[in-house]
DNA sequence: AGCGTCACGGTTGAC
DNA sequence: GGGTCAACCGTGACG
């Protein structure tokens, strides 16, 4: 059940242990930080421990993406349908054939690579589960017909398990890796940013107060639901929408967000409430409720339609990239290994 | 004072 | 349907 209310950290902020911070908010550390305010400045303004505040810096300027990676799941599971498919092809043509055989095939045809590759012992037990009947009847077909596997059933068999690449599909959950947060092609943010603009313009305080009374605020920054949805969301629709789904980051995570917001009782949950005094850099923390944590600025104008100026002009709607890498000193070593591959797809 | 790092307690989702 | 496991999260504290 997601809590209703958060946790408040020591700034004051509201979070929800165990989860993400709103797209929003992680938008905006990035923004700020490309305005060249600093983390500690950054931390104290959002109320978000400087700790996050690094983290989601150093991620954003290794992967480019400011989304969170994806929760939860298991490891992507090498024996895939297509390389069981493989597998068999292998088998069948070669009955004899060695399970270390097939994993040099896998590799040489590149169905796999080194890095998803079965082990010898999942291949051995994809023989021995899966394939074992098969090449059973095989033999017992073969028996009665000449010795050569049937190329209609190898057809039939490729009718079931063909499929094409997960990621091609539409397959919405289909994992690119989990624990690949956001291949910055398509979660992130594209490598522009909006053309200069005030700090308090980027915060939007202005338009906040513009538009606080046509969008409520609580509809943007809440917690995501799914954020692993977030990528497929975007891949869809990061290159044909045409909207100013923020940035390519996330109209659409936004809405998501939405169901977020709305805790059992009705109440808002942690970011929605926002406040326009909370915009003040140090709000003393026993002043602002605690639901007024997350400040309105990156919620209300991440809810706008684009990214609007104060002026009222809608930013370049793939703005979430930044034009330049932050100005980081150093790129955090994080525990989180796998993104790495992510960071050298840029 | 600012920042990087990591233990911790928590959530999530595939298996 | 529920348990397990391994991924992730942000906080808070330490250096």
């Amino acid at each position: 059940m997601e809590p209703a209310f958060g946790e408040v950290n020591q700034l004051g902020g509201v979070f929800v242990n165990g989860r993400p911070l709103p797209n929003a908010i992680r938008l905006r550390i990035v923004e700020l930080a490309q305005l060249g305010i600093r983390p500690c400045d950054i931390s104290r303004q959002l109320r978000v421990s400087h700790g996050c505040v690094s983290k989601i810096l150093a991620r954003y300027n290794e992967t480019g993406s400011i989304l969170p990676g994806a929760i939860g799941g298991s490891k992507p599971r090498v024996t895939t349908p297509t390389v069981v498919k493989h597998i068999r092809a292998y088998k069948q043509r070669d009955p004899g054939i060695f399970a270390w055989e097939i994993r040099d095939r896998l590799l040489a045809d590149g169905v796999c690579d080194k890095y998803n590759v079965p082990s010898v012992s999942s291949i051995s037990r994809i023989l021995r589960n899966k394939i074992g009947n098969l090449s059973q009847q095989n033999n017992y077909e073969s028996s009665k017909t000449p010795a050569h596997p049937s190329p209609q059933s190898a057809l039939q068999y490729n009718a079931i398990y063909s499929y094409s690449s997960p990621i091609t599909t539409a397959g919405a959950k289909m994992p690119t890796s989990p624990g690949v947060p956001a291949i910055p092609g398509h979660v992130g943010i594209h490598r522009t940013w909006p053309s200069s603009h005030s700090v308090s313009d980027i915060l939007g305080i202005r338009a906040i107060i513009e538009q606080q009374g046509a969008i409520p605020i609580s509809d943007s920054s809440s917690y995501p639901t799914k954020v692993e949805e977030w990528n497929s969301i975007n891949r869809s629709h990061f290159q044909s929408s045409n909207q100013a789904a923020v940035n390519g980051l996330d109209k659409s995570p936004l809405e998501q967000e939405v169901k977020y917001t709305q805790g059992p009782n009705g109440l808002p949950t942690a970011s929605s409430f926002v406040s326009v005094p909370s915009m003040a850099p140090y709000p003393p923390p026993t002043q602002v409720s605690p639901y007024m944590t997350y400040s309105a600025a990156a919620s209300s104008y991440m809810a706008t339609h684009g990214w609007q100026h104060a002026s009222g002009s809608t930013l370049p709607t793939h703005s979430c990239d930044l034009p330049t890498p932050l100005p980081f000193k150093s790129v955090q070593a994080t525990r989180e290994g796998s993104h790495s591959i992510v960071a050298s797809a840029l």
